[in-house]
DNA sequence: CTGAATCCGAAACGATACTG
DNA sequence: CAGTATCGTTTCGGATTCAG
């Protein structure tokens, strides 16, 4: 006989890891800086967005401005008038991911030169290979 | 006139978002499953982990160790001999994530399931927009 | 058994031009 | 102002085959 939990996983195998959704929800190379960007500033209208994000494309920004709505950790509000406007602003489900921020840049404080230092050490045995 | 964090924004705007840099090392679709999996199990053979993770391939699982154990969050180690042996562990490094990684679950449990709800919603409002 | 080598397709990201 | 439309590039993950 099968647990649900088994039969979850096995015909969902990746799942034995159970932040798999999340992460794949969360993190990117842009919804994390929009959503800790949104998080910080309340409510931004789209240029104003994209001037603090730096080097986004619009069309990169409207794609992940989408998927974050979708999934509910945005909010979206036009006044339409000319020239346009839209606010968006992070959602409560969004907000709710602000100790999530919080552990992961204490972590990276602590943490991130470690990496720095194990990757340069890499490199350098990666070199002293070579030269053998 | 520029505040510090003005200049430095400007000089590396993506960085606005602190938490960046360790998105793109820890979190992608196998890197958080394996760490996790050794995080959970301790010390596992090459084969072992194929089999907890699943669906993963070869060829992947070796692309992602190899970055894994470049940035230091992970430890290999071969037995040579035929048949060949290799342990993988996660690293002092690695498992100083698990606070993340258990911050990231209790999330996980308690809003997964609004997500999902949010997109279903969001095509439910899909599909009328499309009826009319 | 542990991968390395190769090829492939999909998806993410990015540059540019244009529109209501 | 806030996007859309197009297109090209890059990166990631996946399938398969082969080798030490």
């Amino acid at each position: 006989m099968n647990t649900d939990i088994e039969v979850l996983r096995d015909s969902h195998p990746e799942e034995a890891c159970p932040i798999g959704p999340v992460v794949e929800i969360v993190f990117s190379r842009w919804t994390t800086p929009i959503l800790w960007t949104l998080n910080e500033s309340g409510s931004l209208r789209f240029g104003e967005l994209e001037r603090r994000l730096g080097s986004i494309t619009p069309k990169v920004l409207t794609d992940t401005l989408r998927k974050l709505e979708r999934d509910g950790l945005v909010l979206r509000t036009s006044h339409p008038g000319i020239p346009a406007r839209v606010e968006y602003e992070i959602s409560e489900l969004g907000r709710s991911l602000s100790g999530v921020f919080q552990v992961l840049a204490t972590w990276s404080d602590g943490n991130l030169d470690k990496v720095r230092q194990a990757r340069a050490d890499y490199e350098e045995r990666d070199l002293a290979r070579m030269r053998r």
